[in-house]
DNA sequence: GGTCTTGTTATACCTTTGTTCAACAAGAAC
DNA sequence: GTTCTTGTTGAACAAAGGTATAACAAGACC
């Protein structure tokens, strides 16, 4: 016969630590996200397995099947996690700040989404093994691509409205749209050079990147 | 007892046809490369499996380890394959017009090459995954790491060679190796927003953002 | 304290993966 | 035709993967 832990606990006479809590269900799939999220992270695909997840999470194997459709819907829901994390939060930071800031120059606003694009919050190493996982699965996944586009294109909106603007209280013609997502690019394109090599420029520089392309069109922000 | 195939070609009194051809090392080896980095471009680092490439590459399943030390090894030569097809050619051809043309303006050069970065050859969404997958890669293998940058570099300076030669014609101050490394992250990141969702920009309309960039800096070169 | 519900565990199962290796045969050399 | 070299095959193997499920126990309720 073999002790089991709760066997043990008994012989000694102690309390029993209980083995396990139960945890409310939109709770418990909330830490499974993140656990997936951190697996992600730090080992791209490759390290996205039901072990290394139930292991982060510090839950037991059997948990993910649970909550979730297959491994594949999990990571749907890091996805869904991630994009609304990252696009949301300047979404709005950029509704409040325009709430927030009535008759205040416009060039404040803009200069402020600008600005949050290249902050360490944002523009970091970290999450590279996590944007090239989740864009392969876009490319791939007809429904992630639908929820990408909606939250990319209400991004590229709240950033478009900012730049006009700025063109309109300065009398300028500017393609905003356009311009917005020439914008959105470019931060993208940065991210990735200083990712793949921390050598070829600085978040500073970045920043200064930006700012010109903006700059070049509705005129100095700074 | 069973019939194998040349039995039952034996029985037939036709000739054997041979059950595979013997290929030079090299050339099996190029072929094994081509077939792998096709495998990776369908299906994503989930589709790079010894099966799938195998089967791709109408060889058996031993062969893979005979002419590479691994699968990862293989991945490696995939990377060097298609980093070095990429962007060598852009250097060649800069470096072909700078020969042929001697004496021609510099700005026929320089459009030349950004125009190069928005062809079809090169613009195109079949490589998403092969590239996403690559750079993760990058980011996680140091070896492959030295190989991106030193590459990278070589076709940024010769960006900043044509950059600067039209600047310097123009008697304009530029920094040429900035707005070189700018001008590569915005055909990235326009690259990357047309593959993930092709209706927010064209290719027509990313060779319009990729000159306004540089001529920003240089002037009109169209 | 006793009972019940159900969140959680742990195991078993099957599939797929990468690697190895002995046997085979294609094609050159004679 | 015969021999020899070696590129190639295909099965065997262990490890790791995702999923299903029966047994367990935590915590609420009476």
């Amino acid at each position: 016969m073999t002790d089991t832990l709760s066997n043990i606990e008994k012989k000694r006479g102690g309390k029993k630590a209980p083995r396990f809590s139960r945890e409310p269900p939109q709770q418990r799939r909330a830490m499974m996200i993140e656990a997936a999220t951190r697996c992600l992270s730090r080992g791209g695909i490759g390290g996205f397995t039901v072990d290394a997840i139930c292991r982060e999470a510090g839950i037991s194997r059997g948990l993910i099947n649970h909550y979730f459709d297959s491994l594949d819907g999990l990571l749907v829901e890091v996805y869904r996690a991630s994009m609304y994390k990252d696009v949301n939060a300047h979404i709005e930071a950029a509704k409040r700040r325009r709430a927030e800031n009535i008759g205040w120059p416009p060039e404040v606003a803009l200069a402020e989404l600008i600005k949050s694009n290249f902050a360490p919050r944002y523009f970091s190493g970290e999450n590279l093994l996590l944007w090239l996982s989740l864009w392969a699965e876009i490319a791939t996944n007809p429904h992630l691509k639908a929820a990408h586009r909606e939250l990319y294109n209400a991004y590229r909106g709240e950033l478009a409205e900012d730049i006009a603007a700025v063109a309109g209280a300065r009398g300028r013609s500017v393609d905003a749209p356009t311009l917005a997502r020439n914008f959105i690019a470019l931060v993208d394109g940065l991210w990735l050079e200083w990712c793949l090599d921390e050598t070829v420029l600085t978040p500073e520089a970045a920043e200064a990147a930006g700012f010109e392309i903006i700059e070049a069109q509705v005129g100095p922000l700074r």
